[in-house]
DNA sequence: GATTGTGAATTATTTCACAGCT
DNA sequence: AGCTGTGAAATAATTCACAATC
């Protein structure tokens, strides 16, 4: 019965929820499918489509009232829970991460930090004190983290994915542009922003050469649409 | 002529060419589709249909050559130029993708720097001194600045997309969390940790109700495959 | 003998369209 | 009258499987 979840599905979740958020603090009761497409950039049919996946939530004729689907997204989503998370790197993006409210805010919590840099060891951001990197699996086991956020070299990374295995800990959000291969049952989601650099890259340039073409291809004909 | 490529593909893509100089690095001069799938985590097959949507890199009974192979990834990708890039937002988030030198190393090249902090304007960041974000037009015409990376607050975004579209710029990488409506031309990529963790938070909670169905659900059968 | 390049088959995702509520 | 929930249809992405080639 728990059918299968797709990846996408559940990111747009994830955003519908946020915008039912900004909905409520203006003060919306109510909202349809179309109306949340529309904020959300994709379809109403879409909107319906995800939402059905997990239950009714919607009056016909009415839509869906703000904030009970926004109770049920946080319960779909599990935002109804603080989430314990351990910080493995504490240099420049791990500094940045760790100063971010917005993921406190959300039930996101950094209870530990760690780094193989022993001239940071000791030192604490705020709450807490760095410890070393070595100390990983006891650490999480004492803490019975849930999360793990890498933000270490990718060197670094198939080591502490041992680590994290033996730890038990299930989910892993990792900035280092590396494929990790992933024990059965732990999940990865990968952040890795020159990979996002490239696609633009890739868009402009493929925008250049469809300029080209335009301006000195062959001119059978006098115009090309720009659907 | 001109296919459309999906996004997944040239994210893939992305990751091959990463592979790959890694693969030249350590001196092998060739390698087959199946050994690539391997590193990256997909299938030969969706590597032969990846490279075929540009061209026939390959030699049959052979493999890749490695060398060629990340030349032509590069032109594909436009990966074979520097791209000028102004990073709007002085906070933590840009302070840490301004200092990573994994972007210069790859064509990625912070020109500008532009905040609203006055008391952060006229200071300088390594070469780039830091300018007002009143005068990210002037400064993206004169620059003629080929990206933005936005690392402000969502609310700045709308505003900024305006200035984005009048400066001529046509990619985004975008860290705020809003879904910007993006004018015909402009390529926008975005870059959501709390999504990230949003998703990690679903992954986490559906295996937990998993688990408790398997304990306590029905038994009406012995067992439940994983597969 | 090995491996590519690619149509065909399969699977996944999105969109359509409409019956069924409110 | 309006909008949801959802099968059916359409579209997109992936995988298969094999002839072509080195």
């Amino acid at each position: 019965m728990p059918k299968k979840i797709s990846e996408s599905a559940v990111r747009r979740l994830s955003f519908y929820h946020r915008i039912l958020e900004e909905l409520e603090e203006f003060g919306t009761t109510t909202v349809s499918s179309s109306e949340l497409a529309e904020r959300s950039g994709t379809t109403a049919a879409q909107i319906r489509k995800d939402l059905s996946l997990f239950g009714s939530f919607g009056k016909r004729g009415l839509g869906y009232p703000v904030q009970d689907l926004i109770r049920h997204l946080r319960s779909i989503l599990g935002l109804d829970r603080c989430w314990r998370v351990a910080l493995v790197g504490a240099g420049r993006i791990g500094s940045a991460l760790f100063g971010y409210a917005g993921f406190r805010d959300r039930g996101f919590n950094f209870v530990a930090v760690l780094d193989s840099d022993q001239s940071k060891v000791g030192t604490t951001w705020g709450e807490v004190t760095i410890r070393h990197a070595d100390d990983f699996e006891r650490a999480v086991a004492s803490e019975r983290d849930d999360m793990v956020v890498l933000a270490v070299p990718a060197s670094a990374v198939p080591g502490l994915m041992k680590s994290i295995h033996r730890a038990g800990v299930n989910a892993v959000l990792n900035f280092a542009p590396t494929r990790l291969d992933v024990p059965d049952g732990i999940t990865v989601r990968d952040v890795n922003i020159v990979m996002e650099l490239e696609t633009l890259s890739f868009a402009l340039s493929q925008a250049e050469s469809r300029d080209a073409v335009r301006s000195d291809g062959p001119e059978e004909d006098g115009g090309s649409r720009s659907g």
